[in-house]
RNA sequence: GCCGGGAUGGCGGAACUGGUAGACGCGCUGGAUUCAAAAUCCAGUUUCCGAGAGGAAGUGAGGGUUCGAUUCCCUCUCCCGGCACCA
C-alpha cells in the first residue's frame, strides 16, 4: 500500500525544509536578473481573512514561477500597522492600540508561514514602529524645506455631540455612528502635499506604462482630470473684487443666465447678514458630510443672494445664487451657470424659474428644443453676437483672446485633481513633525530630533486624541527660537506610510538613511498585486511618493510599480464577505481540516485572479480531491517500478497522444501564467493532462515513461499554486534537488506535431458536420471534403454555394 | 450623480486575435465496489422536440455590422468597486 496523503505532515517537512535552507531570503546580486514581486501588506486586523490569501496567493505563485524562470525573485512582507480599527479596539476593549496592533501581527504572521508563502521575512516592516515612520517625518521636513507643503483650511465631518472629527466610514446616513448626532461640514487648519504639482507627470507616464491594466489609468486619468479652459472675471455690484469662475465651456457664455457660489463663499455670507432667511439656507448646507458621493447625489438646493454679477460681453445683470452642490474647497467656489447647454444647471433653473437660453446648435443643422432637454454637445454658436457661426475651437480660441487682450480672463490648465491632505485628528498614526512657535509660526523638526515618537503607554477615551491630553507629548520648545512651543498633535494619514513601504524592503535595516544603494538594485517592484479598491488612491499617493523620492535622489526609478495586476474580491452569497453581515469563511479552519495546499489550489481554481471569487465549500472538497488524486497517481506510478527511457519517433500512437498532451499543457501553463496570468486554466490544463495519465493504461517500460514525463512535468507545473505536495512528490520521483529551484518545463515542438486535423463545417454559419484532413492539405481540397460530407449536402442540396470560407486549422463556412 | 468593471448551464467558470458556446471543477443522476455507509472508480448531465440519426432555441434586454458575434458598435436594465478621513 501506498502512503496516503497527509497535507499536516506534507506540509510541515516542506516548511521545516525551506525555513532551515533559508530558501527565501536574497541579497542584492548584480550579475542576476531581479524579479520584485510584492503585494500590497495588509492591515494587521486580527487574522487573515479569504481576501489576502487570494491576493497573497496570487503573487507568491508569480514569485515562484518566475524563480523556475531563472530570475533572482525577491518577495517581502510587511504590516501597514496605523489605522482605525486599533482605536476602536482600544475603546471597545480598553487595549492600547500598539500592544493590539502588535499581538495581531505575531497571529498574523504565523497564519502566512502555515500558508507556505515564500517570503523573506528578514525583510519585515511594520508602518507603527519609529524606526519605519521616523524616515516619512524626515521627507515631510524635506518637502516643506522645498515647499511641497504647506497648510490651509479644510473641511472635516465635525460630530457636535462628540465634539471630534469623524471618517467618512463613521458617518451613517448624515449622522455620527456613535451620537446619531447630525454631522457637520467645519473648516479647521490642516497639512498639504502639493501632489497637484506632479498632475502633468501623473498624467503623462500612464502613457508609458504598458504593465498596468488599461481600466486602472483611465480612472486615474479621469481623477487627475486635467482640462483646458479660460478663467474669467465678473464684475458683482457694489464689489471692489470682480467674482472669478472657471468654464471649460467658454463658448457658451453668452447663454450665461445666473452664477453659483458655495454657502460658504463670503459673498454669501455678506448677502446673508441682513438677510435671515438665506442666513438659514447657509447654516442649514453645511448640515451634510464631505463625501463628494453625497454632495452629488443630494437634492440640488439655492437661494438668491439679491445682488447680480454682471455679464462681460453682454452687459446685462446675471443674479448671483447661493446652492448647496458648489464647494469653497473646489477651484473658486462659484460657478457661471449655462442651463441651455449643462444638465445640472438646467433643473436648477426650471426649479427655481430661471431663463434658459439656447447659445449653441447641432453642427449638424438639426433643431433641438432647450425647454426639453440641456443641450451638452459641442455645436456651432447661436445668439452669441460676433461670435455667432463659430464651432467651439473658433470658439474658445476667439473668446480667450479676448479676455486675455482685455485682462478679464486667462487661458488656465485645471485639475480635477486636489493636494492632498496629510492630516489627521487621530491618535493611532505618525505625529506629523512641525512644531508651532508664537514667534517663528510652523517650524519642522530638525533632522537630530527625528523621530517624534509617538508615545504607546496611553489612555484611549475614544473622544478626540489622546495625544492632545499628554502635555509630555505636546510641550516643547521652538527648534528655531527655543521658546516654549507645543507639538503638532495631528498625525499623518495611514496613506502615506502605504505610499513608500515597497521601497524600504530593500533596506529596511538602515538607520542611517531612508533608502540605499539596495533601493537601487530592487526599485522598481516589477509585480505588485492588491485589490482593485486601491486604483486611485493608494496607487496615485504612491506614485506621487516615487518622484519625490526620484527627486530627492533616494531612487532613479520614475514610476514604482512596472505590472500591476488588481484582484478581484471574495464573494460568499453573492456579497463580499464582511464580519458585518456574517458570512466570512475563516482561512484557518480550512487550512486545519485540509491543508494549505488545498486552500491554495482552490483561491487560483475558483476564478480569475481580476475578477470577483465566488466562495464554495464543495469547491474546496473538490481541489483536496484532486491533489489526492494527483498524489496516489504518482504514488502508483513509482511503486511500480523504474520508467524506461524512450525514443520520441519509436512511440506507439497512444504514447505520442499523451506525449503531445504532456507538451501542449507545457505550453498552455507556461503561457497561461507567464502572459496571461490566467491561474484557473493553468490548473484545469494540470486536470487534464492527469485526467489523460489516468487513462493511459498502457504499462510497457516506454508506455511507463511517458506516463513519468507527464507526471514531472505536472509537479514542476502545480508547484506554484501547490508548492508543499510538489516538494514531497519531486522527491518521490526520487530526486534530491531542491523543487524550488527546478528550471520550468520546455515544450518539444516535435512532439506537438499531427498529421491529421478535424475541421468543423458550417452552411450558412450554423454547424452541420465535421471532417478529418490531412494537417496540410490545401484549401481547394478541404473545401470539396467539406461539400462530400453527408449532412452538409442535405443543406446544400438544390441550393447555389454563393461563397466558401476556408479558415485554416479551424473550419468551413459554405454560404448557400 | 460621476468614473471604472461585470452579467454565459442547477453552481464557479472556459471559449486568448470575430471562427465548434459550455473546457476544467462542483452539484446532480445512473452504475461498479461494500453486509451497509463513507471514500474511491466508471458513465451521463444547456433547454426543448425526436426511439435514433438529427433538428430548433440559447451567452442580462433590445437593435446594428458581418458569411459568421459571448467577442465589435448603439440604446437600456441590474449588480460590484471607487469618489479624496475605511484600508
Amino acid at each position: 500500500m501506498n502512503t496516503p496523503y497527509n497535507p499536516a505532515e506534507v506540509e510541515r517537512v516542506a516548511r521545516e525544509h525551506w525555513e532551515s535552507s533559508r530558501a527565501f531570503e536574497v541579497q542584492e546580486q548584480a550579475d542576476k536578473t531581479k524579479f520584485y514581486c510584492l503585494t500590497m501588506f495588509p492591515y494587521p486586523s486580527g487574522k487573515l481573512h479569504m481576501g489576502h490569501v487570494r491576493v497573497f496567493t496570487i503573487s507568491d505563485v508569480i514569485a515562484r514561477y518566475q524563480r523556475m524562470q531563472g530570475l533572482h525573485v525577491l518577495q517581502p512582507m510587511g504590516w501597514d500597522a496605523f489605522g482605525m480599527p486599533a482605536e476602536n479596539a482600544a475603546i471597545k476593549r480598553g487595549v492600547p492600540p500598539a500592544a493590539w496592533t502588535y499581538e495581531n501581527i505575531d497571529y498574523m504572521r504565523g497564519q502566512l508561514k502555515r500558508l507556505g508563502y515564500a517570503y523573506d521575512w528578514t525583510r519585515e516592516v511594520t508602518t507603527c514602529r519609529p524606526e519605519y515612520y521616523r524616515w516619512e517625518q524626515w521627507l515631510f521636513t524635506r518637502l516643506f524645506a522645498k515647499g511641497l507643503v504647506y497648510r490651509k483650511n479644510s473641511v472635516v465631518n465635525w460630530d457636535p455631540v462628540d465634539q471630534t472629527v469623524l471618517a467618512n466610514e463613521q458617518v451613517i446616513d448624515g449622522r455620527g455612528w456613535r451620537s446619531d448626532a447630525l454631522v457637520e461640514r467645519r473648516e479647521i487648519p490642516q497639512w498639504f502635499m502639493k501632489i497637484t504639482a506632479y498632475a502633468d507627470e501623473l498624467l503623462a507616464k500612464l502613457d508609458e506604462m504598458p504593465g498596468w491594466p488599461d481600466s486602472v489609468k483611465t480612472m486615474q486619468r479621469n481623477w487627475i482630470g486635467r482640462s483646458e479652459g479660460v478663467e474669467l472675471a465678473f464684475d458683482v455690484e457694489g464689489e471692489q473684487e470682480p467674482l472669478v469662475v472657471y468654464t471649460t465651456r467658454p463658448d457658451t457664455l453668452f447663454g450665461v443666465t445666473y452664477m453659483a457660489v458655495a454657502a460658504e463663499h463670503p459673498l454669501a455670507k455678506k448677502a446673508a447678514l441682513d438677510n435671515p432667511e438665506l442666513a438659514a439656507f447657509i447654516e442649514d448646507c453645511k448640515k451634510t458630510d464631505a463625501a463628494e458621493a453625497t454632495l452629488e447625489t443630494m437634492e440640488k438646493k439655492g437661494m438668491p443672494l439679491g445682488i447680480s454679477a454682471r455679464h462681460p460681453l453682454t452687459g446685462d445683470e446675471v443674479p448671483l445664487w447661493a446652492a448647496n452642490f458648489v464647494l469653497m474647497s473646489y477651484g473658486t467656489g462659484a460657478v457661471m451657470s449655462v442651463p441651455g447647454h449643462d444638465e445640472r444647471d438646467w433643473e436648477f433653473a426650471r426649479k427655481h424659474d430661471l431663463p434658459i437660453t439656447q447659445v449653441i446648435a447641432p453642427a449638424d443643422g438639426s433643431t433641438i428644443d432647450i425647454d426639453e432637454a440641456a443641450y451638452t454637445e459641442k455645436g456651432v454658436l447661436v445668439n452669441s453676437g460676433d461670435y455667432d457661426g463659430l464651432d467651439y475651437d473658433q470658439a474658445f480660441a476667439a473668446l480667450a483672446d479676448h479676455f486675455e487682450n482685455t485682462g478679464r480672463g486667462t487661458r488656465k490648465v485645471n485639475y480635477r485633481l486636489r493636494d492632498w491632505g496629510v492630516s489627521r485628528q487621530r491618535y493611532w498614526g505618525t505625529p506629523i513633525p512641525i512644531v508651532y512657535c508664537d514667534d517663528c509660526d510652523a517650524v519642522p523638526v530638525p533632522e537630530d530630533q527625528l523621530p517624534v515618537v509617538l508615545p504607546e503607554d496611553v489612555e484611549f477615551t475614544g473622544v478626540g486624541s489622546p495625544l492632545k491630553e499628554m502635555p509630555e507629548f505636546y510641550e516643547t520648545t521652538c527648534p528655531n527660537c527655543g521658546k516654549a512651543a507645543r507639538r503638532e498633535t495631528d498625525t499623518f494619514d495611514t496613506f502615506v506610510e502605504s505610499s513608500w513601504y515597497y521601497a524600504r524592503y530593500a533596506c529596511p535595516d538602515n538607520d542611517s538613511a531612508m533608502l540605499d544603494e539596495r533601493a537601487g538594485y530592487w526599485l522598481p517592484v516589477d509585480q505588485y498585486t492588491g485589490g482593485v479598491e486601491h486604483a486611485i488612491l493608494h496607487l496615485l499617493y504612491a506614485r506621487f511618493f516615487q518622484k519625490l523620492l526620484r527627486d530627492e535622489g533616494l531612487s532613479a526609478a520614475d514610476e514604482p510599480f512596472t505590472n500591476l495586476l488588481t484582484q478581484g474580491m471574495v464573494l460568499k452569497d453573492g456579497a463580499k464577505m464582511s464580519k458585518a453581515k456574517g458570512n466570512t469563511v475563516d482561512p484557518q479552519a480550512l487550512i486545519d481540516e485540509y491543508g494549505a495546499d488545498t486552500v491554495r489550489l482552490f483561491m487560483m481554481f475558483a476564478a480569475p485572479p481580476e475578477q470577483a471569487l465566488e466562495w464554495s465549500d464543495d469547491g474546496v472538497a473538490g481541489s483536496f480531491r484532486f491533489l489526492k488524486r494527483f498524489w496516489n497517481a504518482v504514488a502508483e506510478h513509482v511503486a511500480a517500478g523504474e520508467a524506461a527511457g524512450f525514443d520520441p519517433d519509436g512511440l506507439s500512437p497512444a504514447q505520442k497522444d499523451l506525449r503531445r498532451k504532456t507538451h501542449q499543457t507545457i505550453a498552455k501553463i507556461s503561457d497561461d501564467i507567464g502572459r496571461r496570468q490566467s491561474f484557473n486554466t493553468a490548473i484545469a490544463a494540470v486536470m487534464e493532462l492527469l485526467n489523460a495519465v489516468t487513462r493511459h493504461t498502457d504499462d510497457t517500460p516506454v508506455g511507463r515513461a511517458v506516463v513519468r514525463e507527464a507526471l514531472e512535468s505536472a509537479v514542476l507545473m502545480l508547484s506554484p499554486m501547490a508548492p508543499h505536495i510538489c516538494h514531497a512528490l519531486w522527491q518521490m520521483l526520487g530526486y534530491e534537488s531542491d523543487l524550488i529551484d527546478q528550471p520550468w518545463p520546455q515544450v518539444d515542438d516535435a512532439a506537438l506535431a499531427v498529421d491529421r486535423i478535424e475541421l468543423v463545417v458550417q452552411v450558412n454559419g450554423k454547424l452541420r458536420g465535421r471532417i478529418s484532413v490531412a494537417a496540410d492539405a490545401d484549401r481547394d481540397l478541404v473545401g470539396q471534403l467539406a461539400l462530400d460530407d453527408p449532412n452538409v449536402q442535405r443543406f446544400v442540396e438544390g441550393k447555389e454555394v454563393r461563397k466558401t470560407i476556408v479558415v485554416p486549422g479551424r473550419l468551413v463556412n459554405i454560404v448557400v
